[in-house]
DNA sequence: TCAAAAGTGTTTGCTATACACCCATGA
DNA sequence: TCATGGGTGTATAGCAAACACTTTTGA
């Protein structure tokens, strides 16, 4: 047994990781989180946060805290997107991915670059660098799995803070649609939802008219949409 | 380095296999393969196919490859389903599991045990025996997503043969919905579709009226409905 | 008083549902 | 001729889309 590499097997095994795709939404453009690695192999490129699952902690539990520990962010909604095995896709050895998906509220985008990341920092979905490893196919999966659950979940609303306008929630929409959304037909639509509630505050902010809070009502959950 | 296990690393590697949970439909029940294992942990319980990762395959090969080896069947729609890879789940070693859905089209249904399965058998869903690992939740999870899917996606062609009526299109989707369908309005929805189109033939069987052959338009694809 | 966002209903078209009878065949 | 599944149309209700003006506030 070599001293530099105690942990034997009989069969070849691959390394496994997490990597996560971090959403979030600034002045009304959808952004992602990424760090620049500090080591080889693509030293100094820009990469998802993740690393290795240690060998005694959870899937969920390891891309939380690779993501915490090299941004500084936690907290956040995160679920399993898919799991990239491609045999070429790190040159030192076999890794199979375990890719996330997690979205960051407005108001929780504070990063600090983090142990293994030299720096952290938010670019705009349409304005990304050169990306490590398949990391760019990763956050394809993941721009195309928000955009479908936009759909028939409340996925969007973990982009908006404990209470939020109406107006706030419509920007959120159009900003991941690409696309204007009619006033009144999108506020007929959110008031029907049984997953938002008043909070019987107002929002007074700006040189306008306040606006009615509202928040959901199970803030953890993501419900499918009837 | 010891000769029983001479593959080395620094750090602590998980194994990763691939699991599949291939439905098929018998006599308008849900059914899915199992086998039964030849070897421990779990001896003789049944359980998924599926197997440990070669260091040189892609994942959806694993898949494919260990599906064959053990049951038989081949050429199925294969889709990864979801990663798991909780801590305890196998008794053996860390093992974090890629697992797969597929479905099995009515006339590719013949198993025959292989390798490392003692035997190969369909069983109901509704009638399943005790599982080994984790394998009753992955096809909870395999069961949800083709539920959903349903109701988006062409997936559910995948259980029908190259050319077919739409009588047994409609018995399919009654069988997965676990519901009656109006045959108008089913019909109706599914000529309307432009995944399907009729071959011109007729199939004569029974004692009844010749019905139309239909076929999809592009066999392998499951598509996305409007 | 002006600028800026909040708030509010009705009409129209489309899609989903409910519903019942005749047809073609082999036994 | 009977049993079996194949094949067909219309009316209604519910949902989605289009569309413009008034309200409240701070500067």
């Amino acid at each position: 047994m070599s001293q530099a590499e105690p942990y034997c097997y009989a069969h070849p095994h691959p390394a496994v990781t997490t990597d996560v795709a971090v959403f979030g939404i600034c002045d009304d453009a959808l952004e992602l989180l990424l760090i620049r690695r500090g080591n080889p192999p693509f030293a100094g490129a820009w990469a998802l946060p993740g690393g290795f699952l240690d060998i005694d902690e959870d899937l969920d539990t390891c891309a939380a805290r690779e993501l915490a520990e090299e941004t500084g962010v936690s907290g956040l909604y995160l679920e399993q997107l898919y799991t990239f095995g491609a045999v070429g896709r790190d040159p030192r050895e076999r890794v199979v991915s375990v890719a996330y998906l997690a979205l960051a509220p407005a108001g929780q985008r504070t990063v600090k670059a983090g142990d293994d990341a030299a720096e952290a920092q938010w670019f705009r979905l349409d304005a990304l660098p050169n990306l490590a490893f398949d990391h760019a196919d990763i956050i394809a999966t993941a721009h195309r799995r928000l955009l479908a659950k936009l759909d028939y979940s409340t996925i969007a609303f973990q982009f908006l803070p404990d209470t939020f306008t109406l107006g706030e929630l419509q920007r959120v929409y159009e900003t991941l649609l690409d696309a204007e959304l009619d006033k009144r037909n999108f506020r007929k639509w959110a008031l029907a939802l049984a997953q938002i509630e008043g909070t019987g505050e107002m929002r007074r902010q700006g040189s306008h008219r306040p606006a009615r809070l509202y928040r959901l009502t199970d803030r953890e959950r993501v419900a499918y949409l009837k």
